[in-house]
DNA sequence: CCCACCACGTCCGAAAACCGCGAGACATTC
DNA sequence: GAATGTCTCGCGGTTTTCGGACGTGGTGGG
């Protein structure tokens, strides 16, 4: 489980890219050396915009982020399921989507839990919905879980970098994933 | 949509177990003493989604049946054909079933109906293969004879707690059974 | 301030599947 | 020809499945 976390604005912001088993991801780090924001290279897009959301005009310069931190990546996806114990994160987000990441930090690896019940957890039992909004605004995917989250069904249900990386992260840490029904 | 119809639901439902010779049998009663299923340990199975259907979550629990209603199935398989006389039993089905789990209690012992004719008595003359789906979901065996509805041929065609025990019943009745043709 | 988004869940109605059957239509047997 | 065996279809009630319509709480954008 990440380190709690602060919002604060950063001064710098770095961005370093580092390939893994499912795609070059991108690293955002600040001047720090907390991680900002970790997503998928082909979802740039979709980064850029919450990054812009969460730090306005600061755009992040090419650099590279401490070796702490991509270590802990190259950790997890070699099978250490506790690789980002020491890595601090910090995000930029409202009350209810920080407590809704930090639930996430709750579930280990190798569980999963519904919406429903996460909403719960955060104390509006009948938000899942706004859970799933939450949970798909969180900018530093992996590290803060929200991969972890399915429906109630068992269903993946939806992934900010595409379901097929939802269903290899679940098995990587080994979750039975249930045959998609129909 | 002919929803179950709710007569009386019980509060508690007990559990108990009586040798026959045809093997254990499991006996559910109610808290006032009614016979709510009677069914072949074997089988334990299919009389547990019938319960969950008719009762929902309410599960039996272990406990000694009435005397009375352990008193009349020894005295049946001992040869006292109208043993069950004096036995209430309830159940919580459909209409239709209804009709034909009291249609079958017409049927004197050593004696045996049709599909078809069961059907013609309680008013759907087509309805001869519903009244086998309602006669498979009868919960009380035995004390509600639904052993002795057999095909228009004269064959068994059936029985939830497999054929055999349906002939031995009905020897036991008396009935004279016609060998197996093939 | 109001409004339209959603990585969900629940409910309800329609439709299809499921059968402890019978009858009718033929193909085989003696 | 009877008698027997398959096969196909229609039958009616019940259960299951499926799909679409809400309700929902929080957000970002006007």
């Amino acid at each position: 489980m990440p380190k709690p976390h602060e919002s604060s604005r950063p001064e710098r912001l770095i961005l370093d890219q580092i390939a893994t088993p499912v795609g070059e991801t991108l690293l955002v780090t600040d001047e720090t050396g907390a991680l900002r924001a970790l997503d998928f290279a082909d979802y740039e897009g979709r980064m850029l915009t919450l990054m812009r959301r969460h730090y306005g005009a600061l755009v992040a310069e090419p650099g590279r982020a401490p070796d702490k931190v991509r270590n802990s990546v190259e950790r997890y996806f070699a099978g250490e399921m506790d690789a980002f114990k020491g890595v601090v994160w910090k995000t930029n987000g409202t009350v209810f989507q920080r407590r809704v990441w930090e639930g996430l930090c709750t579930i280990p690896a190798g569980r999963t839990m519904s919406y429903r019940d996460l909403a719960q957890v955060v104390g509006s039992p009948k938000g899942m919905r706004a859970v799933g909004l939450a949970n798909g605004a969180n900018p530093v995917a992996i590290v803060v879980p929200c991969h972890r989250v399915i429906g109630a069904d068992g269903s993946l249900t939806g992934y900010g970098g595409g379901l097929p990386r939802k269903a290899w992260l679940l098995r990587h840490e080994g979750v039975e994933i249930a045959p998609p029904r129909t």
